[in-house]
DNA sequence: TATGAATGAGAGTTCATTCAT
DNA sequence: AATGAATGAACTCTCATTCAT
């Protein structure tokens, strides 16, 4: 009884979480963490000024959670996707694609992501880019290694590579229109990738 | 006289916005817009609170002028040594070699430039990348386009392939380490820009 | 039956209602008024937040219902060991040996009532005053009275003898040391005290 | 010129403190530190929210100075009594004189003494009561040491001694009416204190 | 009766900007 | 032209109290 209480409790409150999550993210995205007001998170998310309170220690402690949160999802969102193909070149392809949907599908977030990258406040920039780690290991361990043990990329140096790529992908991800859309198709970025890094240019097209 | 005494003072009028230009970009680079202090860069420069006032209209009108300077600046620097080449592959290696020195001596105003471009402001952002316009251009036209004619460079579509290159650029200037410099030599870069646009494998080297 | 559970549900109230006194003398005596924290004082006697307000209304009330119950017990402490000697001297003694005995061993009490006594607060200051009244009589009445009836003490005004007697007595019991005892000791006051009231100087000394 | 400037400047300052160390005086006195609210110093002082800071860095700051002020004229008007007669006897009485002089005159100073000294927050007791070592120096060097070398007072402990005294005499500034007056006149205090610490009582008077 | 999430008034502090000197 | 004191809007965070469960 009080058991299930407890239960029913928790999982409120962490619904409550989510949702007070998820309207900062919309206001750090759209105003940054200095001027994103944590009243108007907590009325966005229909609670009343204080309540935000109950559910996160201060103002920075709700960002670095949702650094977390969005670098979490992101990551196991493009890996469950990437590993589903064996094909290094098809990993690359599904890497970018992934990427751009869950762009597009998380515009707000992923702006929060370039803005912590990108600004001055160093504890927001480490702790995302802690959290990207992840994605940085997919990108080097399961995808250019195995491509240059195949012999279909060149036996390029593995990090400044992988880091190479990963740049491109923030870079891309972080120039997204007003419809909150990338510039290229993840198929150029994609060509744009292989290009660099394939082993040699299929000369079989002009022979054939 | 009173002619001389208005040149002078002019000139020291400009003298005195340079330096007041130059504290704010220290300020901003470590600091933020929001979170940078106005007394600060006045009394960093060697003045009194109000005085940069006189200068400047507002805070905010300090770091757009700051920006539009640091974008001229950088294009002139990068394109003076790009030109004085003519062969587009060095012309790419000269762009990047260019870019990462004037990176590497103005460290907080690359900072500026990059903490501008990936923002949560809209007018920071749009009157950074209208003042990187030319540099945009000088890659597309000077650069690609050449290549592409001279069959050096894949017939690749040249805004966004311009745009892919200036993404990377950034991507790679917002990176810099602790002693601001970058984490990549623009050897690396070029090689692997160039590996991406080249028309094919010169074959000549095997047959050498 | 019923009425034997009502009895013990009222004492299980009395028990709690103490406890929660316990642990509010405690955070009133470290925090103050203002600074003490509700929840805090009722999680320290082993209940929930909002528990307390069953048993106290209001944080005044709270402080209010705790100098009472201080001042009764100090008073009962106090009284007790002053009248099983019937000696107007011994009594100033006892005055002083029992008070120093109860604040050394209820040192948050202690602190509590000096606060309250000195605080900005009138109403505290009021309750408190007059929480000690029966002490100022224990004084007048007991002590000063009888021992210049007897015409061991000199015949001084009784209401500004009692009242400086107690000041004196307060005054000490405002600066317990670190661990809650007072820098002096009971004998040190009360002859200081017997030597300003004491009617005569013991001459037999002198001629013995 | 300029010279001039900047003592009008610096006196200005000077005079724009006191006053709003007065308002402070009387915000705290009847506030005390927690409830006391520092827009309303700043505005009884006659100036806008924000301008106190320009002179206080926190609330504490300007308590814990506040304190110090206090302190320092205190112990200037009492000792600058004091020490204007010779006989012992007449600087104790001096000292309870322009003791409750000066709390007459200074009631919110005074009440503040109190509140800081018995209240919780402990760097306000020690600063207050560092405040105040000067005033014991005096009572326990020029009144009480020299009066029992000359044989007018008994040769009681000095410290502990000079220590009853002055805890009498904040004992009695703390118990100020609604006026702000003691309720005892100083000569009715002084002669309690001569009575704990004379020699020998004047027989003469008898006889005579 | 016990719980603890929700509430919202209120406080201290910051700082861009103004303006009299 | 330079100064720096005055201003007051704005913001983060606290916490006594309420009330549905």
């Amino acid at each position: 009884m009080s058991r299930y209480k407890q239960v029913d409790r928790e999982n409120q409150m962490l619904k409550i979480r989510k949702r007070l999550l998820r309207a900062a993210a919309a206001e750090f995205a759209s105003q940054g963490y200095e001027r994103a007001n944590v009243d108007s998170i907590s009325m966005a998310a229909g609670y009343a000024k204080g309540t935000i309170y109950n559910y996160f220690a201060t103002k920075r402690a709700l960002l670095l959670e949702l650094i977390a949160e969005i670098a979490t999802r992101h990551f196991e969102f493009v890996a469950g996707q990437v590993l589903q193909v064996d094909d290094p070149v098809h990993r690359v392809e599904r890497f970018f694609e992934a990427g751009f949907n869950w762009m597009t599908e998380n515009p707000t977030r992923a702006k929060v992501m370039i803005t912590a990258l990108h600004g001055p406040d160093v504890e927001f920039k480490n702790h995302m880019a802690a959290g990207y780690q992840p994605m940085f290991e997919l990108m080097s361990s399961d995808i250019l290694s195995v491509g240059i043990r195949q012999g279909i990329f060149r036996p390029v140096e593995l990090t400044s590579t992988a880091r190479l790529l990963m740049t491109l992908y923030q870079g891309i991800a972080s120039q997204l229109d007003e419809q909150g859309k990338p510039w290229l198709t993840p198929v150029q970025v994609a060509e744009f990738a292989l290009s660099a890094i394939r082993a040699n240019p299929p000369p079989s097209e002009k022979e054939g």
